[in-house]
DNA sequence: TCAACGCGATAATACGCATTATTACGCCGG
DNA sequence: CCGGCGTAATAATGCGTATTATCGCGTTGA
């Protein structure tokens, strides 16, 4: 055992050569009037094997290589719970993929945190150079914080779907247009008409995708569209009820069992009177939380997949060289890997059923329903 | 924005100083010899706000200083379920305190995978370098590994507590101890005689106080010890039948979901024949899995811990300097807080009970028992 | 005979920072 | 007038790698 780490210049010793022709016969790369014979190679590549040496990544960054680090980026300050819950599934697929392709995965942590979400600060733009590239989890809006990105030309895939700000922004998204879209329908073929659209209006891509899909999709079944914009979760079940709606899609964001709460608490219960489908994962799921129909977004194959895309476009750029051009080594991405939208998948729960066979609100009295109802039992389907 | 980073010399040009003065002045340092006036240090600093410099982690690191990363090293191949449900506490915990201290966390998943579990090669060992230290999460054996870690003064933490082998060994663990005991008196204090241990007997840590815990409580209580050792769910169940066992205290890494239910389809049931005590979470736990008794290992504040240890090891540290002595910094760390053991937290479940009235296995013929058992309605007690 | 050229490889440099060695200057005592 | 000392800072070096510029040498064509 060494007390210091074998380096380079080491092994050239060893192998009788200069350090510059290990550089060489490591990165396998003659670079314009550069010739290594055979034969050194392979005395090099010995000294390699028995000196059992390993690149310093620390130093082959900083010499403008790359050091097989990614970095991820989260905007939203996480913690202490509801954000692990919901970054989670992303870091497992993100992790897989890292370690397959032999990769190391830096946590930007140490942010600043600012107005609850982390900024990409001149330090903490710094800081992400450590990394080869880097992914970027999360709604964010600063123009400026994307535009230094595309600039520096710094390798990046955004995790969520990008819309108009920055077609050209690499990103590996879920497809909530379609996803929504077959919720829609699922409950018009069930005999639903009157469908609401429980959430809020923000114009962060996923609420413009579900909306556009509710809309679209009621519009193609000649049906009015009804909106629920949560204000507090009382104002939203009695809205709900006046509007005697049989079913609602709903986004997962803001809480919708204390809405299912609620409306229980007025006697309506979730199927029978009302179906809840759930336009992706619950962000605050409870311990004992229901079981919601709905779709899910697949989160772990997102992280995985945006890692992979990340590491090709790492492996497409010639790193930061000072010599300041960051040519493309021929290796160019395809554009249709460049944005990738991922299927969700439908989750059948418990929380979907034909519409009561009374069109009016239904009364008050009728039998309690057992508590995993088969939508044969339900009366009048 | 400048195409290229600013760099300290960038800073010195601005404040008419040289580069060295720069540093000097950032590390708030003055080697022996060295004296910087207030006034320039003024200038300096004021150069440094305007430009908005912040340093480069990599060269940092590469010179021989510290940069603020620590890394975490999971010995376990984790994924794609088990391994993040068990490590993902941690990891909350971890970055948390990360995110206070203004710390990035390397996540070491690159490593090699042997035997089903990471290693630290050669390869991997080299990498540990990028990270000023290193958190070490699970059980592993490697004794050479251990000595090289000590050998180089690298700073590190285990996360789980470490016995004979390495007394000198930094860890943050859990007081598995106490807590087993205090799970055998609960079972005592409620009348309960035959209580047996249901677990592997392997020399890991946590297995080793967990049997002596239950060992020295019962012989406290002059009781008999009874081991169950694990090879399948049938043989188990079929040991806990014979020996008309009334309580059993279960290590949480095998399957106790499965166990109950071969119970039960033998007409045992729990808690009312058999109460189990789990002693910790249930490594795979079911979604609609059961409310477990017993106590639960404190992981989020274990790896906050653990990581507010590590980056105040690496404080005291000099880090790697060139000139090869890592003297202490007059900081040292007060063994106290080198081995610290969080206390667990006692779990109320649905899966204890007083001991059935009858001391013989019950007849398979008894009244269903409520879902969730008030204990007073148990008959007997 | 000599410039041109291809081959094989090395020397030199830069990356950005920490650290060590060295310098410049003014002042004091002898 | 000079050596010595304290102050204030700078020059120089090294970390380990990637890359660029350069070199020595044998062969070849003119």
């Amino acid at each position: 055992m060494p007390r210091h780490r074998i380096t380079q210049a080491d092994v050239a010793a060893m192998a009788g050569v200069s350090q510059a022709t290990v550089s060489f016969v490591l990165n396998d790369s003659t670079p314009a009037g550069v010739r290594i014979s055979e034969e050194t190679r392979q005395r090099v590549l010995d000294a390699i094997r028995i000196t059992g040496y390993s690149a310093n990544p620390v130093a082959q960054r900083l010499a403008g290589g790359h050091n097989q680090i990614l970095g991820v980026f989260t905007y939203e300050a996480t913690f202490p719970r509801a954000g692990r819950d919901f970054y989670g599934p992303f870091l497992v697929g993100i992790e897989h993929a890292a370690e397959k392709l032999g990769i190391d995965i830096l946590l930007f942590t140490s942010a600043r945190v600012v107005d609850g979400r982390r900024r990409l600060t001149r330090d903490g733009w710094q800081r992400l150079g450590i990394a080869d590239g880097c992914l970027l989890l999360g709604q964010h809006e600063d123009r400026g914080e994307l535009q230094h990105l595309l600039d520096t030309n710094y390798p990046f895939v955004f995790i969520g779907k990008r819309g108009s700000d920055g077609g050209r922004l690499p990103y590996v998204g879920a497809d909530y247009v379609t996803a929504t879209a077959r919720q829609v329908e699922r409950l018009v073929t069930l005999g639903h008409e009157r469908i609401g659209y429980v959430g809020p209006r923000g114009t962060d891509q996923p609420t413009l995708d579900r909306v556009d899909a509710y809309r679209a999709t009621m519009k193609a079944h000649g049906l009015t569209v009804r909106f629920v914009e949560l204000d507090d979760v009382a104002a939203t079940a009695a809205e709900i009820v006046d509007q005697r709606l049989t079913a609602v899609v709903v986004a997962p964001e803001n809480y919708p069992e204390e809405l299912v709460d609620e409306l229980e608490r007025r006697d309506v219960r979730v199927p029978e009177d009302v179906s809840f489908l759930l336009l992706g994962q619950p962000h605050h799921g409870r311990p004992g939380g229901r079981r919601w129909s709905g779709f899910s977004i697949p989160r772990e194959e997102m992280g995985a997949r945006a890692l992979v895309l990340l590491s090709r476009l790492v492996a497409a750029d010639t790193g930061p060289t000072r010599s300041g051009r960051r040519a493309t080594r021929g290796l160019t991405v395809p554009e249709d890997e460049l944005h990738q939208l991922l299927e969700c998948v439908d989750v059948d729960g418990e929380t979907v059923a034909a519409p009561p066979a009374r069109r009016r609100a239904a009364a008050p009295v009728r039998p309690a329903a057992p508590a995993r109802p088969a939508p044969a039992t339900a009366p009048g389907v």
